[in-house]
DNA sequence: CGAAGAACTTGAACACCGTTCTAGTAGAAC
DNA sequence: GTTCTACTAGAACGGTGTTCAAGTTCTTCG
């Protein structure tokens, strides 16, 4: 009963969900496969590797969407594909975020996105910059969400702090409560929302300026 | 002369310019203020604090917009400043991921925003959900942004496996061909112009569905 | 001026971490 | 059944964040 890459990389997987990112230690992990450290430096070269495996390993879980669906169900399928795969994991957006670009799935993704724009009218570059643009839109407002969830659950989240700032700028205390009431599902569909109703606009001759 | 609290933030800042993130521990901060690590636990709690402080310290160089302008130059501006802060510091988007909305300065930019999409004529909590999705937006952007600076300085780039995974989907390596040949400055302006866009035309009532 | 107390630092230790190395064992192929 | 490869054990190296009792320096006040 040796051990395989895939043995690992399962354990890896387990390993996150039950500890979080920051105690998946190659120790906790080699002992959690009843093995000794040094046997995990045979499959994977170092814990980057591993990680970056990992990374991989979550965002191929974004289903593809059919092709015969408009552009814009297309583009929302995979945005929400993405998100939800990366929530599917704990920490799995702070895991993806450095590994970006890179990656065969994630470039799947971006391809997609990329097809669905230039499907809706908008010439290639720019069709490119903005599926990368929703990319990171997704990428960044799942890292937040995620952390949120990380700091509440350690108990390191201080909404008196918060609250406490807010009377140094005006406005501020409304925009914080107006944020925390609404669910991180209908912020994310708006974002999502803005973006493809630029493409929308850019796409009939309207593009604005930046 | 004593430490201050100031002179340890100060002294961090420096060291993440020269050493980067990864390179930042307590006992080098220590030595480089020349003082023992322990001495640096009377001012900040541990280390989370004071990289919560120093990501504080980085969007509190972003610049507060003239009130005049127009809704769209403000946001412009807004992003722009965003994103020039965390890039005028190395390492500077990643130090700031999982503090997001979090701390007074961030919320100052969020709730800039905010106003300026209010102005643009958008509904209160619509406007709310789009000024932190352009948040969101800045801060993916520029963590991909960074990231493949950090991974070129340190020789882990590899384009030829991108380009070898990009066989595996259709049209991948004309896509990756695009991305690479774009600049990061049009790339930002193409996803913010899309955003800004999607408001332009929400705020006509013409709002799409996501 | 001198004592009292607060502010701050030291030095040593604790329990971890990723990684490397040599020596050795188990499995497959012939 | 031997040989070669794939894989693992064990021990060590040089780090890491953090804690704590003991000591020092500075400030304040009688």
């Amino acid at each position: 009963m040796r051990l395989r890459r895939s043995d690992v990389l399962d354990g890896a997987m387990r390993l996150l969900e039950e500890e979080g990112l920051a105690g998946l230690t190659m120790r906790r992990l080699a002992s959690a496969l009843d093995v000794r450290p040094s046997a995990l430096y045979w499959h994977f070269a170092d814990k980057r590797t591993l990680l970056d495996a990992m990374a991989e390993e979550v965002v191929s879980g974004v289903p593809e969407p059919d092709a015969s669906l408009p552009w814009d169900e297309r583009a929302t399928a995979l945005a929400r594909g993405l998100r939800d795969a990366l929530r599917s994991h704990r920490d799995g957006a702070r895991l993806h975020a450095g590994t970006f670009v890179d990656g065969a799935h994630t470039l799947r993704v971006g391809n997609g996105l990329l097809a669905a724009f230039t499907d809706a009218g908008l010439p290639r570059p720019r069709a490119m910059s903005t599926a990368f643009a929703t990319l990171h839109f997704v990428l960044g407002h799942t890292i937040e969400e995620q952390a949120r969830d990380e700091l509440r659950a350690a108990g390191r989240w201080n909404p008196e702090r918060a609250v406490e700032a807010a009377g140094a700028f005006p406005g501020l205390a409304e925009a914080l409560a107006d944020f925390e009431a609404t669910p991180p599902d209908t912020r994310f569909g708006e974002g999502l929302g803005a973006i493809l109703d630029g493409v929308r606009l850019r796409a009939t001759g309207g593009a604005g300026h930046a």
